[in-house]
DNA sequence: TTGATATGACTCCTGAGTAAGTTACCATAG
DNA sequence: CTATGGTAACTTACTCAGGAGTCATATCAA
């Protein structure tokens, strides 16, 4: 008899294979438009499966996201580790992270924006896993943020606080101006840091910067 | 016979008083909780009255929402215009500024993230009424960037386009951090603004900041 | 009686999640 | 070399919940 179900059936791809691929799919889908606004069912019509393929292999659509915000910050945070290990610090450090981030971002830029979205939700594990990785990415900050007031003569520690956050926001900014300028490659936009700090703070010792990609 | 329908009729509102009272429950909802997670059900029970009056009166959810959005645009320029009319510039005016959003948010802070929220439904209309409201409260900061950069010989013009993202955010920075530390005043974020501005730039000249409130 | 204010009880659609079955492959028994 | 059965990969066709939006009707004041 004819096939009641001509797409049933396996078609020769391994799990791992099959979850790398659907991870890869649904990162970019979650980045680009959002949680609330990506449908389990596109990223399945996407990916060229059905739905309860994912279900297999996810569990929910929550547990999906998650996979793919922790395996985003792997892939920031593996970068972060690698700048840090250059041993730069003070003002070149941001600038040298800040070239990481460019770099790492280039082929996949839509993960920036699944570590950074606010409006998906968030099991305590993913928490701890972004929350780790933005200790460790804005660490230098801490410091440099300190130092920066210490040296005005201010060490209220509130003062400090706001300080973190308005810092931290300029490098999120910078990330995402960068992105919005998809014509400029990574090394211009370094370059273009370079030129942004030492407006505002004065020349950075070139020196410090031999760990920056150049053009 | 007994009534089959209790709680039909008018209750002696008039339209008017009705539609404000809808409005300021909305775009408290809308605030806190951001467009997508509320419901239409939610902002009719929490008023007192049934969904189809909020029908009847704003036509639909986006319809409402973007009411809600422009009254909100509307307090923020008037604050901004009202700042403004104080012929401060430079620096002084970013704080002059700042305080007269703390001031105005301070009554009722969940318009701040109505203003924000980007995942929200915009039609032609809302936009451009927000758009009018950004170019009137960054008006100030696309000088204040270009001639910082000028004066460090700067005038790229992207340069300037990265830079004055960079001052919107740390703006948008600063408010936010307040809005999440509910126990400072306005005039204590003011002078916090103050310090923290100093420490970057150095002294702010203190008979520019006579506009600003004191505590 | 008319028109403004108001509501209960729907319809309809979208999107998450599931039940139950189908196909392909591979190991082992005969 | 073929049968048999177990398991992994995969799908169709549903259920179900929640939320937007509507219709017909009810109350009240002038």
């Amino acid at each position: 008899m004819t096939s009641v179900r001509p797409n049933a059936g396996t078609k020769g791809v391994a799990r791992a294979d099959r979850e790398a691929q659907i991870l890869a799919i649904a990162s970019r889908a979650f980045g680009e438009a959002g949680f609330a606004a990506t449908s389990v069912a596109d990223i399945a019509e996407a990916a060229g499966i059905s739905k309860p393929l994912i279900y297999n292999y996810f569990g929910s659509k929550e547990g999906l996201y998650a996979v793919c915000v922790q395996h985003a910050a792997e892939i920031l945070t593996a970068e972060i580790e690698r700048t840090a290990a250059s041993g730069t610090v003070g003002l070149a450090r941001a600038v040298v992270t800040l070239d990481g981030m460019f770099r790492a971002l280039a082929p996949q830029p839509w993960i920036w924006h699944l570590v950074l979205d606010t409006t998906a939700p968030r099991d305590e594990a993913t928490q701890e896993v972004l929350a780790a990785y933005e200790r460790r990415i804005f660490a230098f900050g801490v410091e440099g943020v300190s130092e920066l007031l210490r040296l005005a003569g201010n060490d209220d520690p509130t003062d400090t606080s706001a300080m973190r956050a308005v810092w931290e926001n300029v490098f999120r900014t910078l990330v995402t101006w960068w992105l919005d300028h998809p014509e400029e490659s990574p090394e211009e936009m370094t370059q273009r840091c370079i030129r942004l700090f030492s407006a505002v703070f004065g020349e950075i010792d070139p020196a410090a910067l031999a760990a920056v990609s150049t053009a």
